[in-house]
DNA sequence: ACGGTTTATGCAACTAGTTGCACAAGGTGA
DNA sequence: TCACCTTGTGCAACTAGTTGCATAAACCGT
């Protein structure tokens, strides 16, 4: 249940409106929270019944009815609450390691080509990292707020990195497997 | 939409009851799609009359109702057919990075406890893959199965590896901060 | 001034996974 | 022998997240 507390990160770091929230879950919070525009509406509402958060009063009262949304103390309170509360890791799902499973019982056909789209996909998302890192942490500021970001963006790069490692691996061991149809034919 | 094919592999590995299959994903399929035994019965059913899988005639009639599944030719070639198609990664989400990120809006207070856990429970699963290694995967023997096997249990290592390294780091960062208890206190 | 695209908000239905409970059979100890 | 525990199977309700659509205003070219 971790949606409504990515919300309040978000618009502590800046208030904001429904679809600006979904620009910023495209982007950097998106990362390790991902959200679609209909989830982060759908909580916005449920947040500001709750009174965690408000809409900011309009400037101009009916054009567009673009609403801003910024955090109450009680809000605040409640991400404070549940960034401190102990919580048991969530067993992982991968359907990438699963697949590679049933190859060993189905054959391997058809594999190949997608361990290699998706060492493309994860090589882009890690220069894209990297890319945020040189911006965004040149060395020598550390503000205690710059340390926590940096650190998670170091996660995101390590696993990228994790990722385009494996799967070149896998892909090295897939070219000596002595053929790349059927292990048990049917 | 993984866990019939979670199952599919699991049965062509070795026909199994609902129970033993519960088993087997609390064991090595659980490692990368953790199931609970009643997603396992509710997709037994379904599976079987999908006509993907049968229950073998039990050897006692009636004694204890326990039912031993085993995958029927439609059943292969469907987990062949899924197993080659292609897939697009799914985003991650991961509640204790963004912890970490709501920590730097709303304070460090109590967070760093809890990171000391994960780590535990990161090394704990490590280490057991590595025995798991040792014992299951002793240097000589490749076949194909084999490899296969070994290379989702390097994925498990590696991430492992990966967890214990960053919350480490993350530790002796927190070590560094000014104070444990609010960045910005409200 | 009209038709098409973009921006912004939102509902409803669906899918996947979790939690909590129910029930029956068989074994175990007092 | 009867209360209790464990094993094995299963239903129902709930929570979280996804997909597909609906609506309306603003902007933009012709």
């Amino acid at each position: 249940m971790s949606l409504p507390h990515a919300i309040l990160t978000a618009l502590l770091e800046r208030p904001s409106s429904g679809l600006e929230l979904t620009r910023r879950f495209d982007r950097s919070i998106g990362y390790f929270w991902s959200a679609t525009h209909q989830q982060i509406y759908r909580e916005l509402g449920k947040l500001e019944t709750d009174g965690l958060i408000r809409a900011l009063p309009a400037e101009q009262p009916t054009r567009g009815q673009k609403k801003n949304y910024e955090v109450l103390p009680a809000g605040r309170a409640e991400l404070a609450r549940w960034t401190a509360a102990s919580q048991d890791p969530k067993p992982h799902r991968d359907p990438l390691l699963l697949r590679l499973r049933a190859a060993a019982v189905v054959g391997t056909a058809g594999l190949e080509a997608d361990l290699r789209r998706h060492l493309e996909l994860h090589e882009r998302q890690l220069a894209e990292y990297q890319e945020i890192e040189q911006r965004d942490f040149p060395p020598g500021r550390d503000g205690t707020e710059d340390r926590l970001r940096h650190l998670v963006l170091r996660a995101g790069i390590d696993l990228e990195t994790f990722w385009t490692q494996w799967l070149r691996r896998a892909l090295a061991d897939f070219a000596e497997l002595p053929d790349g149809e059927s292990t048990r034919p049917a």
